[in-house]
DNA sequence: CCACAGTTCGAACGTTCGTTCTAATACTAC
DNA sequence: GTAGTATTAGAACGAACGTTCGAACTGTGG
């Protein structure tokens, strides 16, 4: 495990920087191989894109790829985990401007199906390979997911407090997430509707939803189902 | 690829029955394999789950299992036909005893979570493994899929005209579909609700929220969110 | 007993997998 | 030019992959 590969120092430590650009020609050069990757990935999954595919679509040689990680698990990683930071940041900024409880919701929706559809691939991997990355890297995209979560929980919880509410939030919190990563498998930006209008009308189904739930309405056995 | 191995002819022909019983002895055996195939799919992931990990699981040899059918594809494909099968067959035996548009749709969500719930890893590896298949067989599962997600825009629609409200179905049933199918990714028996419980929470979220998009209400422009 | 289909398996097939070794090239500083 | 570091690639590694083959079992009917 100890590395001794030019990749194992680099990125987070970026020695002796001869530019004070942002970006060292190191870290152009692999964002652009996560970038094939990430389209490898989305198309034919993390266990069935192989490192050759990567090595052709990306245009460098097998052994050469290995210059910039140091395993197929890394890459899948470094993708995950750039794509859950950067969709966690942007909310955060924009959570910042709006404080009525019913509009932060719809901040976080529209943060969420914004990112989603601008980098469908991206959040595809991060959707669907979901539990395959073990230990280490395992944990800490679990982390980021679950603190991604907590997030969304948080702005229910205040949401329901403040219209005097009742209902089960992590149902809630789940089932919007349900709702918003399935698209994954159906959108085409063809046909389709842009993320603006699916905020839109995803934000009123779950909002309406959630919103006719009175507290004290002791929402058992409301209407029936036969059978 | 024309086979003359012993599954080839088997199951759908199943040649000279020496007992009337529902079930041959083979089909016995090659539904117990799938249950094990289902299991390791379920687990691993159709890519990362290997011949060699089924026949551990199975206690069959390797060579063994290829009497019961030609490929790692059929497999997966004889789960998820079996799978989706089933859940339509289920439907449409429940639907036939409710007319009431809400109610039809209050069964689709009942009957969709009660099967996911009770055959959760034979439902994920149908969620997940979605396009894997190719050629005839995925063309196949790709028929039987359209066809239940039409049975449930039909109720939609029938539901709306009922109640003369205007959504965009398309949206109201993929929508619906993420929140039901996203729950193979978070749902634990111990400590979440169970089926009915569920189908009545989301069944609320999604009924209501799709019954306030009253006619010529324009959705347009409702409420406008910063940025 | 034999014949024979139904069933199982050890061993191997050829291919592809992720990864590494080593040497060759490109680039920059002197 | 030379020195030295950054970058690339050909070739190969051992392991694992899905699948097949022929021989060996098993159990029943003659």
């Amino acid at each position: 495990m100890a590395s001794t590969s030019p990749a194992a120092s680099r990125l987070s430590a970026r020695p002796r920087a001869q530019r004070v650009l942002p970006e060292s020609r190191f870290d152009r050069r692999l964002a652009k191989i996560l970038l094939h990757a990430t389209n490898e990935f989305y198309e034919k999954g993390y266990e069935g894109a192989s490192m050759r595919d990567l090595s052709r679509s990306s245009g460098m040689s097998l052994a050469g790829l290995y210059y910039y990680f140091e395993s197929k698990e890394k890459l899948l990683y470094l993708i995950q985990k750039h794509t859950f930071q950067t969709i966690v940041e942007r909310l955060r900024a924009r959570l910042q401007e709006v404080s009525d409880p019913e509009q932060r919701i719809r901040v976080f929706i529209l943060n969420h199906l914004e990112y989603f559809l601008a980098n469908q691939k991206a959040m595809k991997v991060l959707s669907h390979e979901d539990d395959v990355l073990k230990n280490s890297f395992g944990s800490e995209i679990a982390t980021l997911k679950r603190e991604y979560y907590r997030i969304c929980l948080e702005l229910l919880d205040q949401f329901q407090q403040a219209k005097g509410l009742e209902f089960s939030s992590r149902i809630a919190v789940l089932s919007l997430f349900g709702m918003m990563n399935w698209i994954y498998t159906w959108h085409h930006p063809r046909v389709d509707a842009d993320a603006k209008e699916l905020a839109r009308q995803m934000g009123d189904i779950f909002l309406r939803g959630i919103h006719a739930a009175k507290k004290g309405k002791a929402a058992k056995k409301k209407t029936a189902v036969p059978n």
